[in-house]
DNA sequence: CCAAAAATCCCCATTTATAGGGATAAATAC
DNA sequence: GTATTTATCCCTATAAATGGGGATTTTTGG
């Protein structure tokens, strides 16, 4: 049969709960698939099994192992591998990610299947989008330290200034990104990686 | 064999995401249980499907589907069907579940497998555990709205209520979870799932 | 039915944040 | 070597958030 292509291919499966793996393997099983299968459980494991196996063409991975880094994992998942195949499982909140197929929790089992195919058979090339770093060294210091929680009389204190000059650079900070709620410097700050999750002061 | 006890039970599996559901129908037939199944992709069609079909004897029920209503809607469950056992699923951050056993994203397959065999095949009755100062329905609304980035007025205006109230509201909210800061409310509502950060107002 | 919790609203005072308008010294870029 | 960005600081005024004290009505549980 057609896919007898795929036996040969090294697919690699991340997701730390194994029923969901288990989901996606029988998916795979269910559309004809039998390949090389790898299983990761978290990032480490993705990123030492895509190391350590040369050739992983095909990595089916779920949002929660990527997050909260999950761009900088995606780089560095393109860098090892550049020519491997991505699709993001999301579970819950999930956001687009470049040069990757999505699956959603809201796609039905049609869908899923559809865009499962789609992902083994079809290869158009993904879109490559600009990753620009506008932001000065210490705008980025004033920003991480805001959406980490902290006030910005706080923030003059941690970085020896002024609070002035807090409010300057969160000026800045607002026009250069466009962002001008706190929440909206956290989700930026976290989904960039300049800070973790649980160090944002309650 | 012994399982074939199962094969006339009814057994419920509410997950949003169809390949999770995957995952779990096809634990149950490793496991070798061939029940009366019924697929539900909502907290809705869950309650509907426990309503207009009696007897339902095992739930497994992803986190996701009940929060963050939780533990009311695990009150109304276990009000419609209170000899149902409850097999709770969690992704991600989890919360242990007022009798419900619960299976969490760190389990290996073989705890995974265990867990499923204890939920069909034994009946010790589950413990009552503290039930953490969770918030209203209201309070949660409020709670999503400020960790979108909306200003106390705007929420106001939002939830069609007084600034006085959205105020009193943050009050409670501080007060149970002990966060105060923007950003900790947002990571929290993120964190929970209460809120997708792409929606986050900037 | 009664007690508790939830949801709604109000006042006051203080602290922070935001939105304008500026300025100056130092480093970077072209 | 001049232009631009960066980092620093200041003022004013308004808007918003916080912390404290309340109150009332409706819902919910036992």
């Amino acid at each position: 049969m057609m896919q007898s292509e795929f036996n040969k291919t090294k697919v690699c499966i991340a997701d730390k709960h194994f029923i969901h793996r288990l989901g996606v393997k029988t998916i795979l099983s269910v559309i004809g698939i039998e390949p090389d299968l790898y299983e990761a459980d978290s990032l480490e494991t993705t990123l030492s099994c895509l190391s350590e196996i040369n050739d992983v063409k095909y990595l089916i991975v779920a949002q929660d192992v990527l997050h909260p880094k999950l761009n900088k994992s995606l780089r560095k998942i393109k860098n090892q591998n550049p020519n491997a195949k991505l699709l993001v499982v999301c579970d819950g909140p999930c956001q687009a990610v470049p040069g990757a197929k999505l699956i959603t929790e809201n796609d039905t089992r049609q869908e899923v299947l559809e865009k499962f195919q789609n992902f083994f058979f079809h290869s158009e090339p993904e879109s490559t989008d600009n990753d620009s770093a506008l932001l000065s060294e210490r705008e980025t210091e004033v920003l991480k330290t805001v959406a980490l929680g902290y006030s910005n009389k706080e923030t003059a204190e941690k970085l020896f200034i002024s609070i002035n000059t807090v409010i300057s650079h969160r000026k800045n900070i607002t026009e250069k990104l466009g962002i001008k709620t706190i929440a909206g410097l956290t989700v930026y700050a976290v989904m960039h990686d300049l800070i973790k999750p649980e160090d944002v002061k309650a």
